[in-house]
RNA sequence: GAGGGGGUAGCUCAGGUGGUAGAGCAACGGAUUUUUAAUCCGUUGGUCGGGGGUUCGAGUCCCCCCCUCCUCACCA
């Protein structure tokens, strides 16, 4: 123990006036590494605490603390004394000082702002280039000396080898491919691939015109005569090898993603021209192209929730569209035969693997036409895209193929209730059981809902290969018209393929009577809902009267057919005395939403659209078709957040 | 909302039972005139997600919080 305590002791002494000699910046950077740094004397002298006995640890340790804050101090003291310009740079400070550095070193040869280029004009795409290089035969030695003609590039450096001062190898990329440059001083002036050496950094963005050549490893390579710096890089890259593989850091800084992964950039080009090629093809067709509000005061089309934003200039609120059908319908009334929108819509919901809250669709109606028209329309297309940006009709999602080539099975919806749940859709206490089973709760669901909740659970995992299930009941549907065969069912379909929802397509419902019965249903059918949920709230204590009240209120939703929210007393009165108690809810938020919306009745009932149908909508078909999914399903992508540029990501909190 | 995995250098990752954080890449210095994830020698770089606790000593043990991924739930 003594020799420990006497070594710690020693070592402060030295430490000690070491800092106490020091006279330059330098001097001090030698000093702070030898006691300060990572294998400095310090670290070592801390180590020597663990080979002590065991119970001298306790004093020599207390004593190791003591050398480290002296011998810190000693650095700091050395350090003002100095005056040194602040800490030393550490991290990925120094990194970026060390690219500032080369960057003036650049410009002061090229000229201020030289750093960060100007138009570099008549470039070939890395991929043209290429195609120069005529391919060699297994075992071929390539003629190094012949030239293949010349190129001009700009492109991103991603690798660097240096052969010596005289010859680097650079890789770099544009957006079409990679390729090798060479700097050889037989090709470029000395002072130029001097400099360059000195200066270029991975990342950096270049401009390079030279010949085309094979090297003597037959690697197809351009031998620059001609080189510049277009853009600094400042910022250090991530890794060259395993690149960027953190999925956070890759959807919040998806720039960073897209230069490292080259298959998170063919996704998004595929994307891209998945969604030109959905165009062109409804183009083609005779479709127009229409643009309808975003922002709504009535967000329809949907039963989904919508975001709620608020427009100054009018004092109103005003709410994100949830879908584009209802304006489009419109367009259907004022004599635009064949219509479509694809764009964003926004639905407050969820977040998964197939749920972003803002998301791309396209929807199509199509006057005079029906469901069939929309089959042979999505079926075609989905397969259309397919071949022509995979080339062929089976894609493999999750490690599964799934087969998208057309035509596509039409199944029952009852019969694949009965075939995979065992249940008729009329059968309510086995839908209920099924409900049991999958361990959730049927009660308080209307019948709509246990089909589709069981439908959900056991149905839709089979439908792997795309496919339409038809014949739904009608009251699940209530813009579509009822089968021509069978009143009960809905003349609709939706498209399935890897157990996602694909498209759903219905003829369109033009009688303005009976919609307006099927949306005044819907809507006595959320109210009673509402009221129902906030009865049966776990940890909710409502008094009796209010208790009473409601099951009042719920009886006569339901048994009323003309029964209208607005003008009815009761049901404001219900909605205070409900508001007050709901306060201390914990889950306040999703009530006082809802409640929100059951206060204004015309969210419900969208007395315009009624209107608009009453003016006669040409019977028709009409389809959406969810892009996102079609994209993951092309690109074979496993997650929606793959094929969104930026997903939506909670904001990062600093501490 | 529930369960599970994860957060360590700029990047990719290691770190039995607490002993004072390592490697590769990148960066810096040097060698190298046809390499290609170039190679070889040397060097720097870390409030180990944040906060609190136990301890002489915490990446490691305990508590709270944050972010993220996966599964489930919710979701026309």
């Amino acid at each position: 123990m003594a020799s420990v305590l006497e070594a710690l002791e020693a070592l402060e002494a030295e430490a000690r006036s070491a800092f106490a000699a020091v006279r330059s910046a330098e001097d001090l950077e030698k000093v702070r590494i030898e006691y300060l740094g990572k294998k400095g004397k310090l670290k070592d002298a801390k180590a020597q605490v663990g080979q002590a006995a065991a119970e001298d640890r306790p004093k020599v340790g207390a004593r190791a603390k003591e050398l480290e804050a002296a011998v810190q101090g000693c650095f700091e003291e050395a350090q003002a004394r100095l005056a040194s310009g602040g800490p030393a740079l550490s991290g990925v400070e120094a990194l970026r000082d060390e690219r500032l550095q080369k960057l003036k070193k650049y410009e002061a040869v090229h000229g201020a702002g030289s750093a960060w280029g100007a138009r570099f004009a008549n470039l070939s795409a890395i991929e043209e280039l290429r195609k120069k290089f005529p391919p060699l035969a297994e075992g071929q030695q390539p003629d190094s000396n012949q030239t293949l003609g010349t190129g001009r590039i700009a492109a991103r450096v991603m690798l660097r080898r240096d052969q010596s001062k005289k010859l680097i190898f650079l890789t770099v990329a544009d957006q079409s491919g990679e390729l090798q440059v060479a700097l050889w001083n037989k090709k470029l002036p000395e002072a130029t691939l001097d400099l360059l050496r000195e200066s270029l950094d991975l990342w950096d963005l270049i401009g390079v015109e030279g010949e085309l050549a094979y090297t003597q490893r037959g690697e197809p390579t351009l031998w620059a005569t001609e080189i510049k710096l277009l853009t600094k890089c400042l910022a250090p890259p991530p890794e060259k090898h395993h690149g960027l593989t953190d999925k956070e850091t890759r959807y919040r800084h998806r720039h960073l993603d897209l230069i490292s992964n080259p298959d998170s950039r063919k996704a998004f080009i595929t994307r891209a021209k998945l969604v030109s090629g959905v165009r062109r093809f409804l183009d083609d067709q005779g479709f127009l192209e229409m643009e309808t509000p975003v922002l709504q005061t009535i967000p329809g089309g949907a039963a989904a929730r919508p975001f709620k934003t608020h427009l100054n200039a009018l004092g109103i609120d005003m709410f994100m569209r949830i879908a584009t059908e209802i304006p489009l319908k419109k367009l259907l009334v004022g004599g635009l035969d064949k219509v479509y929108e694809l764009g964003r819509i926004f639905r407050n919901e969820g977040v998964d693997y197939s749920h972003n809250p803002e998301f791309t669709t396209v929807e199509l109606y199509q006057a005079y036409a029906d469901l069939r028209d929309m089959m042979a329309l999505v079926e075609n297309l989905v397969s259309h895209l397919a071949r022509e940006l995979t080339g062929g009709t089976t894609v493999t999602f999750r490690g599964k193929p799934v087969k998208l080539g057309a035509p596509w099975p039409r199944l029952d919806y009852c019969e694949l209730l009965e075939k995979h749940a065992g249940v008729k859709a009329t059968d309510e206490a086995g839908l209920d059981r099924k409900i049991r089973e999958a361990g959730e709760n049927p009660e308080g669901l209307s019948m709509v809902d246990k089909i589709d909740s069981v439908f959900g659970t056991y149905a839709e995992p089979h439908l792997t290969d795309a496919c339409f299930v038809i014949n739904q009941p009608v009251e699940m549907s209530p813009l579509c018209k009822a089968h021509p065969e069978d009143a009960a069912k809905a003349h609709r379909f939706e498209a399935f393929a890897a157990s996602m929802e694909i498209a759903n397509a219905y003829s369109e419902l033009n009688d303005p009577l009976e919609q307006r019965k099927r949306l005044a249903a819907q809507m006595r059918e959320t109210w009673a809902k509402f009221m129902r949920e906030v009865l049966d709230e776990p940890g909710a204590s409502i008094g009796a009267d209010l208790k009473i009240g409601i099951e009042g209120l719920v009886q006569r939703v339901e048994h009323s057919a003309d029964w209208q929210p607005t003008g009815d007393s009761d049901a404001n009165r219900l909605l205070r005395s409900i508001e007050t108690q709901v306060k201390t809810w914990k889950r306040k938020d999703y009530f006082f939403e809802r409640m929100q919306r059951l206060e204004d009745p015309s969210l419900l009932i969208d007395e315009d659209f009624l209107h608009a149908l009453e003016h006669g909508m040409p019977p028709a078909g009409g389809m959406g078709i969810g892009i996102d999914r079609v994209c993951m399903l092309i690109t074979g992508c496993d997650s929606i957040r793959d094929v969104i540029l930026f997903p939506l990501m909670r904001p990062e909190k600093n501490a």
